[in-house]
DNA sequence: GAATCGTATGTAAGCGCTTACAACGTCGGA
DNA sequence: TCCGACGTTGTAAGCGCTTACATACGATTC
């Protein structure tokens, strides 16, 4: 039943307005070089007709869109909700389109996504995290696509990024953890495999057990994707392969939360007769009972530069730009000190 | 620092692999129709020089861009996160490629997205809900972009959707809430305005309280938006207004959730002092304590049959397509009898 | 009143790709 | 030996838009 009405296109809104394709073009992109007669009468014909710009003709044309990618490893849990709800604000006060797509952590779906944005004309690119094949930088070079890292920074990279020291600030978590007296630590970690922001955090955390004079080898590390689900059974893993173990750190808050909800429904008190801390602090960590001890990951401010750096970058192709943001502790209440050991070891 | 190398043509492999740029197209586009030791000659050449073709070209040229668009009217939280996550898997196995965007639930805003969308070659559109200027229809049907509205059915719309009845499922629970003898009701809904999913769960508890012989106009509501904190809130204002309240219904899991968990720090027991329900049964309804009644959502098999539909839409462009799937009641824990009433009146 | 300038508009050349159509072997059958 | 058919490749015409450049026409200036 369509009517299959043609799509109306720059020349027909000439024809209707009795002028030249240029004076439309010009009507659309800069107004204030068309008297005022003129743009009216063209305006009046773009609304009549229904008129869009066609994008991919206008992209061949001029060379830019206005539109910036990201390409984020999953939209199944908040933790690039928050960051990315940011980013889009502050692009859209720019002007700028922002398209998302994701890439369900898997590396080659990630390269295809990249494509896909670029070939669609993107402007820029929002990547998460450094690790990934070095001919993808290549590829963005080439392309001439700037690109910014976000949600890590490490002064060791010569992308531009905008993030925090993921190793940095697990290791104040552990540091703390340990100074409460446990030694005894499990971990679950999300899959360390290309994606730097968990090996770092992993890091993290053996570093502190180093500084403290324990050992990393020590450490029962179990890995596996962020998922409530995956939280819940690390949980039973853990503690059937140690039931010593005093406290559980988990990769992120969504690990945290499922392993926290296993936990209890084990019988155990958190954090009396188990201590467990999460990362990121997205909201359910201030909802889960007891609430988590986690690391606060600056969400929006991360999502605002972001964006700003990458206006930037567009505006003044120089522009250097990687910023370092500050992930503190956020102390609630599922930490405690270790539980008063058995005796009979 | 740039080098802007000129990025590659078509021209530019057609001259390396010395051949026309009609066979280098045709490489890319139907490898059959070319002779095996032209096509690989041709396809080192793509390789040696980097080569991606331009999309606008390729979409101006051959009008269809194998990319469909989605507008979600958040990403905040999850009750899109894991239905889009399904859609995007099935489209991708058929060879699109998802773009996402949203709308923060501003209307102005999405019409934006959909124009940008739209204008940036979506060969379909993705929507959430029925509520929104006709005019959108008109303006998607001109531009020959088939829609698809998920997350809502209902008979009375002409737009093809695929969802479940929100009204009817809300009704369902409220008639369980109300069996259970609860009749002081309280209700924490999502902003109805421009969100007919939101309106329908609501008329869906007055159609209950109505069939049950209950006056509507005794619930006491609140709208605010879907966000943990605004739950929390709306629960302490919920007990001001009216402390004899014995239930909670909220709009979705995220409400019931910041509900829940304020009732616990205002020393309330849930579901012993008052019961809360929540709707979608995302991942936190499970993990909260107490976990959280709530009526199931199949958001992945929701995802799934609307990328099926789409792409069915798409290759033969009849295709009619409303599916309603069932939404049905998650019992879990937070819901209970109203706890004994005290005497004194 | 002619020379100069500025503003408003038009002309037309691409941007990189697809595809209808034409051209060119090459092979088999009559 | 010649012809038609087929498989492979080339030619070239757009797709809808932007923009450098050309043009036209008043308004200024001397």
């Amino acid at each position: 039943m369509q009517m299959d009405r043609p799509i109306p296109t720059l020349d027909d809104v000439a024809k209707a307005a009795k002028v030249s394709t240029a004076t439309v073009s010009r009507c659309i992109n800069l107004p204030d070089r068309v008297a005022k007669a003129t743009l009216d009468r063209v305006n009046r014909s773009i609304i009549a007709l229904g008129y869009t710009p066609n994008f991919g003709a206008r992209v061949m044309a001029a060379k830019r869109t206005m539109t910036v990618g990201a390409i984020i490893p999953t939209m199944e849990n908040a933790v690039f909700a928050k960051g990315l709800q940011a980013f889009q604000e502050e692009l859209h006060s720019h002007g700028y389109t922002l398209l998302v797509s994701s890439s369900a952590y898997d590396p080659d779906l990630e390269i295809e996504q990249i494509r896909a944005l670029v070939s669609r004309g993107a402007d820029a690119l929002l990547l998460i995290g450094y690790d990934r094949d070095p001919s993808i930088y290549e590829y963005l070079k080439q392309q001439n696509v700037p690109v910014l890292i976000a949600w890590a920074f490490s002064r060791d990279q010569d992308q531009p990024s905008i993030g925090f020291d993921n190793r940095r600030s697990m290791y104040r978590l552990a540091r703390h953890v340990i100074d409460l007296g446990h030694s005894q630590i499990g971990v679950i970690s999300g899959i360390v495999k290309g994606n730097d922001r968990a090996a770092e955090r992993l890091e993290g955390i053996r570093d502190a057990l180093r500084d403290s004079g324990l050992d990393p080898r020590d450490l029962q590390i179990i890995e596996t994707p962020y998922d409530i689900r995956n939280g819940q059974d690390a949980l039973d893993r853990l503690m059937q392969v140690n039931p010593r173990i005093t406290v559980v750190m988990c990769g992120n808050d969504v690990l945290a939360a499922g392993a926290l909800n296993r936990a209890r429904t084990r019988g155990l008190t958190v954090p009396d007769d188990l201590s467990i801390t999460g990362f990121d602090d997205i909201d359910i960590a201030e909802i889960v009972t007891p609430s988590l001890t986690t690391v606060h990951v600056p969400h929006r401010e991360m999502g605002r530069k972001a964006a700003m750096t990458l206006v930037n970058i567009l505006k003044n192709s120089d522009s250097t730009g990687s910023l370092e943001l500050q992930a503190n502790l956020k102390i609630r209440n599922s930490l405690g000190v270790p539980p008063v050991q058995d005796l009979h070891d």
